[in-house]
DNA sequence: CGGTAAGTTGACACTAATCAACTTTCGTGG
DNA sequence: CCACGAAAGTTGATTAGTGTCAACTTACCG
């Protein structure tokens, strides 16, 4: 069974075996690490790139005036940035927000799958999205409404937990609290609460206990306004708004 | 004299001789193009990187419900992504604000460049400070009220257009609307034209006619949160706050 | 000089933040 | 295994910040 790493990639490119297994090399050396532990804290100088086996992480930054911004949440298959060496110093934090297994990939190991080409295209691909994605959250924060925000959040955790095999029936796990939500929407707590009841009211989603189910993706993601274009996935039909079969077509 | 886009890479890692003519050989075949102008259009598949020469551009979107949001500005020195070309298609549009000179570099110039290590390091540290930025405009907006976002977007472009050697005597051009600042922050026009008084009224700023002088940066970046420290500048103690004297010191 | 775009002002409605109290859920130790 | 305390989630009331509408002034351009 291919690697979350690998079921992303291939969404972009497909891989050869040989490149395949240069990727499973990569992801032995797996550490768990407990959750809201920083794995990379700003201010440091990481020689390695990190690598989410399982679990959910995020970047994030803490204002002068206290307030905290997530500004990505990294789920498995995620990695930080490629180039992170590039810089002398993190202007930013990545920390677990669940219990998480990571692996640090030395940066010699990185610079090795990126002579190999569909290799590097994907991987390339995959920091291109990342940007994408910023940008989409940008957006999404610049001229959505409260619950708008968090419907186009969820229906953008929904596609990219399915690429990586982590949804079934349009329901997955989301191990973040609402106060998380709201940090990373830009919101108090008590109002990203009342989005999502809003969200629960209009019979367009399930949250509870960490667990969400997207009860109709076309209804939320025309509520949201999310088109998933950013997200570049090869097969953009099934990624489509309403291309996607409500739950069982999105299990496997 | 050296371009500007010289004058932003030195800024992060000196640069040979033969390196500077690289890059000049590049910034030849100068194009023209009328204000609020579309250089690249979601959904197009560029085959060249462009580069702002003179000007100002922007990346923006335009969402379902009709909305625009700025996402990024690009000032003299800029370029859209390096990799621009590893993805089939653009999912955001990028225009003109200004008139302005901007260069199409082809793919293999581009390739060619990257080739030597400074470069690529200062090309990859530019692409890195793109990022960087977009992160910090979603802090900005994210946790940020009106006036202070405002105040924390003229300050990060006091610096960057201070780099390229477009700022004298804390004062710079910004041929833009109040409309389009609005767009860049996630507010109405109407809202942003308040919080511009605001700022005005504290002393902190002039900004009329396209022209802006930031009467007092140390004030203006404690008041907005303002931490240089996202914009890699090599030369940190210069882009400190407080550490810019004021008005004579910012000039050449 | 006239027309249009940009900027400004006031009144009002709505979205979101804050404060306080309370309930439910969860993790831990007895 | 239950009991406890803490964390997470929920509710109501109030305030602050921001958007919208309309009217008007000022600046810009042919």
């Amino acid at each position: 069974m291919p690697s979350r790493l690998i079921r992303k990639l291939e969404a972009f490119v497909p891989l050869t075996e040989a490149e395949k297994t240069l990727v499973s090399d990569v992801e032995r050396n797996v550490r768990t690490v407990a959750p809201k532990t920083d794995l990379i804290t700003e201010g440091d100088s990481p020689e390695n790139v990190l690598l989410i086996v399982e679990g959910f992480a995020c970047r994030y930054k803490i204002t002068s005036e206290g307030q905290r911004q997530i500004m990505a949440y990294l789920v498995p298959g995620d990695f930080c940035d490629l180039h992170i060496f590039i810089l002398k110093e993190m202007d930013h934090s990545i920390s677990t927000l669940s219990a998480c297994k990571v692996v640090e990939i030395p940066r010699k190991r990185v610079l090795e799958m990126l002579k190999t080409p569909a290799l590097a295209t994907a991987l390339w691909s995959a920091t291109l999205v990342d940007e994408a994605t910023l940008r989409e959250w940008l957006v999404n924060i610049g001229t959505r409404e409260a619950p708008q925000r968090i419907g186009h959040l969820l229906c953008e955790l929904l596609l990219r937990l399915h690429v990586v095999g982590l949804v079934s029936e349009g329901r997955f796990e989301l191990p973040i609290t609402q106060a998380e939500i709201a940090d990373t929407m830009g919101l108090s707590a008590i109002h990203a609460n009342r989005s999502i009841q809003v969200l629960r009211e209009a019979d367009l989603i399930t949250l509870a206990r960490g667990h969400v189910v997207i009860l109709d993706f076309k209804r939320l993601a025309a509520f949201s306004g999310f088109n998933p274009n950013y997200l570049h996935l090869r097969n953009q039909a099934e990624a489509g708004i309403g291309a996607i079969p409500q739950n069982a077509a999105i299990s496997f």
